[in-house]
RNA sequence: GGGAUCGUAGUUCAGUUUGGUUAGAACGCCUGCCUGUCACGCAGGAGGUCGCGAGUUCGAGUCUCGUCGAUCCCGCCA
C-alpha cells in the first residue's frame, strides 16, 4: 500500500475541494478509455465521483489501469479538480469536479457480475438473492436500506418522546396457538422436544402490562411457518405496541402522529390528520376487501334492495338465502371484447364467484345476456343505482356475502390495472379500518369460529384493538400485528 | 394441498401457434482503434446439451408423457 487511508467517500467532493488532494476507496462503477484519456467512475454508498488519467507522463499508471474492470475495488490518490467547460455533468452531485489520479491500487479484482449493477436492472429476483451482495451494490437498495433505518430510527424516537420503553423479548418460547403455523426449533436439553418461534411478541408485551410496564414498544422480528405471497414472508419485521390504561382514540392518535411524522421526515409531506375510517363492514361492502386500496373510486355498490324479487333467478335466489347482489361501474369499458369479459370471469370464479355478470351500455341501449330476465324497471334501477351512462360498462356478482364482496373486490383491483387508474403520483390515501368481527361463520364444521385467538382474554382488549386496526399507505401495504 | 404461467447465450428475451437450411436480438464479455467521456464511440470476435429423461417422427427448441426448478394466485396467513 503505497498511500494512504480514505480521506473522502465517493459522493461528498464539490468545487469547495478544488486543488486538494484526495484519497478515494469504491467500486468501479463504469471505466471508459478513450485512447489517451482514461475515466473510472468510482462509487460507494454514497455516491460516485469521476476519476481521470490523462495522457503525458502516466505510462505505468495507464499500465496498472489495464486490467480495471466493473467492480474493482479500488484505492486512488489524486487531487481535486474543476472539470472542464462543457464537461459538466449535472446529473451527478459530484458532477462539477473530477479527480486526476496520482496513484492507483487494485485492492481487489472482480469476476464480471452476472447482471449489471444499476438501478432499473433486468433481472430474475432468484438471481439478485443468489448474488445478494451485489444487489445490495445497488443505489435502489442502498436507498431503501436507509429508508428502513430512517424509519426504525423515527419510530424509536417518537415513541420514547411519548414515553415508550424499548423492550426484547425472547426468541426462543413455548408455542402458543395463535393463528399461524409455528416454526420448531429442536431442544437439545429437553430430548423431543421444541421451542417455537414467535408469531408475535404478543404473550411477552401482556407480561409486561401485568408488570406496570404500561407503555411498550418493540421493533420486532417475528416468524410464520405459512405458505408463500409476492408481500408475505415467512419472517418479517413488525412495531409491535402494548399500552395499559387507555381507549380506543388515544391509539388512534398515538399511530397517526406517528404516520404524520413518518411521512414528514422521510417524504417532506404533510399527511392530513385525522386518517378516514371505515368499518370492516363498509370496507367489505363498497371495495370487496378488509385492506381497500383508495387511490381510486371504483366503489361497488350493493344492489339487494334494487332487485327484489328479480325474474333472473340467481338474483331472487341470492336474495332468499340472505346474500348478496354486488356491483361496480367501469366507465367508458362498454367495448370490452368476450376475451376480456372472459378473464374478468375466471378472475371472478377464481375467487369463489359463480360468476360474473356484464352489462355493457352501447347506442342500441342495454345490451347483457341477462337483458331477457329483467323488467324494464330493473334494468332502470340498476343504472341509475351506479350512475351508468352509454359507454359504460356494468360488472355484477351475486352469491355468498363473503365470497362475493371478496370475488368482486379482486375484480375491482383488476379493472382499476386496466383502466390505469392508479397513477405514479397518487397521493397516499392512509385509511383505517375498525370494528373487525370476531367471529366468523365456517361452512366446514357449520359453526362461529373465532377470526382471532386471544391467548390471554383478561387483558385482550388492547390486543384485539391493535389487531381490528389496520393502516394502508402508497401501493404498500403496513400491518401492526 | 390445488391451479395457472414459465424454463432457449453470462443476463433479459424472440423463435414453439403451423416440426424442416448453420437457433437469433439487445445488453454484457474479449481483441483492436480512439485525448473529455459519463448508457462513450467505431471495427472485429467468442459465447448454446434450447432445464432433464423418455416417446412420436425420415426429422423435435417446436408435438406427447414424465420429472426437476422458478414465479404468481387460491387454500393458508392477517
Amino acid at each position: 500500500m503505497l498511500f494512504n487511508y480514505r480521506t473522502h467517500t465517493c459522493g461528498e467532493l464539490r468545487e469547495e475541494h478544488v486543488g486538494e488532494k484526495v484519497v478515494l476507496n469504491g467500486w468501479v462503477d463504469s471505466e471508459r478509455n478513450l485512447g489517451g484519456v482514461l475515466f473510472i467512475n468510482l462509487r460507494d454508498r454514497y455516491g460516485v465521483t469521476q476519476t481521470v488519467i490523462e495522457p503525458g507522463d502516466n505510462s505505468e499508471l495507464f499500465e496498472t489501469a489495464k486490467p480495471i474492470r466493473s467492480e474493482f475495488v479500488l484505492a486512488i490518490e489524486g487531487t481535486v479538480r474543476k472539470r472542464p467547460e462543457g464537461t459538466i455533468n449535472e446529473k451527478m452531485a459530484t458532477g462539477h469536479v473530477d479527480v486526476l489520479i496520482e496513484k492507483l491500487d487494485i485492492l481487489n479484482p472482480a469476476d464480471t457480475p452476472p447482471f449489471v449493477i444499476k438501478d432499473d436492472v433486468d433481472a430474475t429476483d432468484e438471481l439478485k438473492l443468489k448474488y445478494r451482495y451485489l444487489d445490495l451494490r445497488r443505489n435502489e437498495m442502498q436507498r431503501n436500506m436507509l429508508l428502513r433505518h430512517k424509519m426504525a430510527l423515527i419510530a424509536r424516537n417518537y415513541l420514547t418522546d411519548k414515553n415508550f420503553l424499548e423492550v426484547e423479548t425472547p426468541v426462543l418460547m413455548k408455542s402458543t396457538p395463535e393463528g399461524a403455523r409455528d416454526f420448531l426449533v429442536p431442544s437439545r436439553i429437553n430430548k423431543g422436544k421444541f421451542y417455537a418461534l414467535p408469531q408475535s411478541p404478543q404473550t411477552y408485551k401482556q407480561l409486561l402490562m401485568v408488570s406496570g410496564f404500561d407503555r411498550y414498544f418493540q421493533i420486532v422480528k417475528c416468524f410464520r411457518d405459512e405458505d408463500l405471497r409476492a408481500d408475505r414472508q415467512l419472517e418479517f419485521t413488525q412495531i409491535d405496541i402494548e399500552m395499559s390504561f387507555v381507549d380506543i382514540p388515544q391509539i388512534f392518535e398515538l399511530v397517526e402522529g406517528m404516520m404524520k411524522t413518518f411521512f414528514s421526515e422521510i417524504k417532506g409531506y404533510d399527511l392530513e390528520l385525522p386518517i378516514p375510517r371505515l368499518s370492516y363492514q363498509e370496507a367489505m361492502e363498497k371495495y370487496g376487501s378488509d385492506k381497500p386500496d383508495l387511490r381510486f373510486g371504483l366503489e361497488m355498490s350493493t344492489m339487494n334492495e334494487k332487485l327484489k324479487g328479480s325474474g333472473f333467478k340467481v338474483f331472487s335466489d341470492t336474495i332468499n338465502n340472505n346474500g348478496i347482489i354486488t356491483a361496480i361501474k367501469a366507465e367508458g369499458c362498454a367495448e370490452y371484447s368476450r376475451k376480456q369479459l372472459d378473464t374478468l370471469t375466471d378472475l371472478a370464479k377464481k375467487h369463489g364467484a359463480g360468476g360474473l355478470v356484464w352489462i355493457k351500455l352501447k347506442e342500441d341501449g342495454f345490451n347483457s345476456p341477462i337483458a331477457k330476465f329483467l323488467t324494464d324497471e330493473e334494468k332502470e334501477n340498476i343504472v341509475s343505482t351506479l350512475e351508468a351512462k352509454q359507454g359504460d360498462l356494468i360488472l355484477m356478482i351475486a352469491g355468498k356475502t363473503t365470497t362475493s364482496l371478496n370475488a368482486m373486490g379482486a375484480v375491482r383491483l383488476e379493472m382499476a390495472k386496466r383502466m390505469e387508474l392508479i397513477k405514479a403520483d397518487s397521493k397516499p390515501a392512509l385509511l383505517w379500518v375498525t370494528d373487525f368481527p370476531l367471529f366468523e361463520w365456517d361452512d366446514e364444521t357449520e359453526r362461529y369460529t373465532l377470526c382471532i385467538t386471544p391467548s390471554h382474554p383478561q387483558i385482550s382488549r388492547m390486543w384485539n384493538i391493535w389487531n381490528l386496526t389496520r393502516v394502508r399507505f402508497g401501493p404498500e401495504l403496513m400491518t401492526w400485528f
